[in-house]
DNA sequence: TGTACATCAGTGAACGCGCGTTCACTGATGTAC
DNA sequence: TGTACATCAGTGAACGCGCGTTCACTGATGTAC
């Protein structure tokens, strides 16, 4: 809503060596529109500019083009996402309740943060300049998997087939709340409990 | 590609009363391009009629909007998965196979028509009209669930709460793929039989 | 201490484009008399 | 059988808009001499 400060005049420019700051600014506002927007392709550079009181072409002093400052906005996302959930599993018990913390965590940030998890999954820039950074979850979820396996918390079995089994389902489920918030939805961490005990078979205390 | 007849003067007009070819030839066109876009807001009035051979405001003769072709397109899809599933669904021996090959052809579906699967599920267009439509696979998928419950085919339980879990995960699946063809995939098939029997606990004959 | 110059951080104005939508129009076909 | 008229299925041209991107420019701050 708000359009931030009122282009009253010119920006007093950074002081020298202080340039990047508008950069972190530019893709500070650029996260919120995109939030807010929940589409990548109708993010436009002129309205991150308005927003952040900035000359449209002030932006290409830090990004090639339109494309590069969404990628930028969402590979910041998906390192906050990733470190969200890493922390959780950190701070648990055993790895069981570290594997559950960590899509809990990653739910509750999708929650959150409804239409920036949704483009950072559904995003035409994606297709057009690829994410790889984006491996980095399933990755993640396998190695952790793996853990429970290894500790007996997790029915036997192939780390990486039930990752990606966990993935699909908890990304599915978290993607579809969004996309059809009116359907019955159980509380996501209920929800998240029920994928692990029956697709991976793991092992938690009784709540 | 093609982007259909060039424009080589004046379209001959339907014969009287069948005014309504345009409409369907119009429909057919904008299935095919967002198909191909995979992107609702990609799709333009403009794009669709030059494919159609057609003045732009040819199509206003028959959807007050270009939300209203895409909403028509989506609608379109949308019957055309669900008639899919249920043929499938009558055509299987048990309630537990029906329900199986109910997904595994929409599934199929999914993968013969990537971009019209995601728009359908993650439109924009969706947010700004709603689809209410939608709510039909959820629906069948919960009748199908218990369905196999009452013959015993599956674990005894709540067939809304079982089946909320199967769409997330069968319909998150689907759409990872197409967002992430490139994560270790298992075929469909298999992916949505483990799925079931996992999450619902489905009774299928030994392969 | 003064001053010419380089550098930095940004701006102003314009470009051409495709878009959704609207207005008034056309030209063939059917129909009442 | 002829003809005025209504209807149907579409078209042509224009509107104003926001967009990504580019070009040449500005004005403050630091630095070599």
């Amino acid at each position: 809503m708000d359009p931030g400060p009122a282009p009253t005049g010119r920006r007093r420019p950074n002081v020298r060596g202080q340039g990047g700051r508008l950069r972190a600014e530019v893709v500070e506002v650029a996260t919120r529109l995109l939030d807010d927007l929940a589409d990548d392709e109708a993010l436009s550079l002129r309205a991150v500019a308005r927003a952040a009181g900035v000359a449209p072409n002030s932006v290409y002093l830090y990004f090639p083009d339109r494309d590069a400052l969404v990628l930028a906005v969402l590979q910041h996302c998906h390192e906050q996402l990733v470190r969200a959930g890493d922390e959780a599993a950190a701070a648990a018990p055993d790895p069981a309740q570290g594997l559950r913390a960590m899509l809990v965590t990653q739910g509750e940030w999708a929650a959150a943060h409804p239409g920036l998890y949704k483009v950072l999954h559904e995003s035409a820039v994606h297709r057009r300049r690829g994410m790889p950074f984006k491996h980095e979850l399933l990755r993640r979820t396998t190695e952790a998997v793996a853990r429970c396996m290894d500790a007996g918390l997790a029915s036997p079995g192939d780390p990486a087939s039930v990752a990606i089994d966990v993935r699909a389902a908890v990304n599915g489920m978290l993607a579809l709340r969004i996309n059809e918030p009116d359907l019955p939805w159980p509380p996501v961490a209920e929800q998240i409990e029920r994928f692990l005990l029956k697709l991976a078979g793991l092992v938690l205390p009784a709540a």
